[in-house]
DNA sequence: ATGCTAGATTGGGTCTGACCTTTAGACCAC
DNA sequence: GTGGTCTAAAGGTCAGACCCAATCTAGCAT
């Protein structure tokens, strides 16, 4: 009320928990390498000592780190916690979560892939080494060669992660892993895909893979612009042939 | 030994641990959308007698889910576990981790972004309302109006997030605000920004800010490759003359 | 020597039951 | 109204026990 009292200003407070302040200390040792991968942590109950915190309080906290792919723990003699760098998988899996949880349009998802291939296989026709070459046309081959939809559908996502992966660089790689999961589960029940889908598919895929192996970085990029638009444009009409269409808000 | 004892075969099994398997089952059924967002978990004493696990294993299980953010767990009388849609936040922290966590180099970063942001202006000029338009000027303003470097790059930030924002897409708009938030701490040392960087980035976002608002979705991406591309050279430069360069393998 | 099996050991996983802390709400006193 | 005080509900922490899994090792059989 008074002018007196209202100058005291304070924002909200945050008092964590001891769970999170233990596995707050461990992730940024983690993160800042000073445990270098493979490191084990010590086992819980000397933790316990160290710590003079509870079991419980040290065992939530080491749960928080698995999930946060920091750590791997395995159980019986010469168990215990191991440092972990997070890898592709984690970003994956949250991207996952995101797109399941939210119910996302699967346009968002296809606009997504639209951003990030292309770019992809410019980097790979930078950066491929002659190893990730055989391995798209490993898999390619796999494509021409599946039998059923499933078939089709899995070598299809490890193509183009393949492409990812010969970019060389790990943050698309992993958004690549989660948007193909996504899409994989989300087309596999839509019965779209026929031998005249196949052979196009495998097709476009042969012209990207020529372009990235004559590290014609300009090509890659338009190529696949080409294949992952009509691809998306046709999962989307089968799409909104399955499902009743919502309005746009604007 | 025998004949009949071999003809039994099994594959190896795996054991999960109970938490695992009430975090699953609880995750599944809040990804289903059986559950609205802002619904009450019961109680953990409640789940206990329900699942007649203990509730130490309960207790995991939901830390399993909030660590996903699945759930948000308050204290206190009428608190409790209620669910929660995965935001951007979890695939922004996922993607921080990878980054912290292998040391990534900043080039990586820059890749992803010049692949995304032209992406993500595109999409604005589509679907941009007015009021993210609005939200777009507001933070340009305050860009020009920075006194020293960290108000500069908050509201750098905040620009480029609001272009992801405009763009209503979730996936592009949480792999940004991850990649600000990366490219934020790793610039922020360097004393690279100066009066003529900040006039050319605001006049830069002032061209981009233009074609969004009339729409010109070419435009946007043109010009919005031009400035992150520039933008990342910058910075590369500087990062080169304080870092050691390393070999890149072939 | 070789190879295998039966402990012994180490370490995570689960359970029990108790107590502490935080928060919302109600009621009361000034 | 403002501020205490109490109570109930719910999560947070603790201590201790026991269970299960993985590994190592010593000893036995061939």
């Amino acid at each position: 009320m008074s002018d007196a009292r209202s100058a005291i200003r304070l924002s909200p407070m945050e008092v964590p928990k001891a769970s999170d302040v233990l596995a707050n200390e461990l992730r940024e040792r983690i993160l800042s390498g000073e445990y270098p991968e493979g490191t084990p942590l010590p086992p819980e109950r000397e933790l316990v000592v160290q710590t003079r915190m509870s079991r419980t309080t040290v065992r939530e906290a080491l749960r928080i780190l698995e999930v946060q792919g920091l750590i791997r723990i395995k159980a019986g003699r010469a168990g215990g916690a191991f440092v972990q760098k997070p890898g592709e998988e984690s970003v994956a899996s949250s991207l996952d979560l995101l797109i399941r949880g939210r119910q996302l349009r699967l346009a968002s998802v296809h606009e997504t892939r639209e951003a990030i291939e292309p770019s992809c296989a410019r980097l790979a026709a930078l950066h491929r080494t002659s190893g990730d070459l055989r391995r798209l046309e490993v898999t390619n081959e796999e494509i021409a060669a599946s039998a059923d939809l499933d078939d089709f559908l899995r070598a299809n996502v490890d193509w183009h992660i393949a492409v990812a992966t010969a970019g060389h660089n790990e943050i698309l790689t992993g958004i690549m892993m989660a948007l193909s999961r996504a899409i994989y589960t989300a087309t596999n029940t839509e019965g779209f895909i026929n031998a005249e889908v196949r052979d196009i598919t495998v097709r476009a895929h042969r012209s990207v893979t020529r372009a990235i192996k004559e590290r014609d970085a300009d090509a890659a990029v338009r190529r696949m612009m080409r294949h992952v638009h009509s691809y998306a444009a046709a999962a989307l009409e089968v799409d909104d042939r399955t499902t009743v269409a919502v309005p746009e808000e604007d």
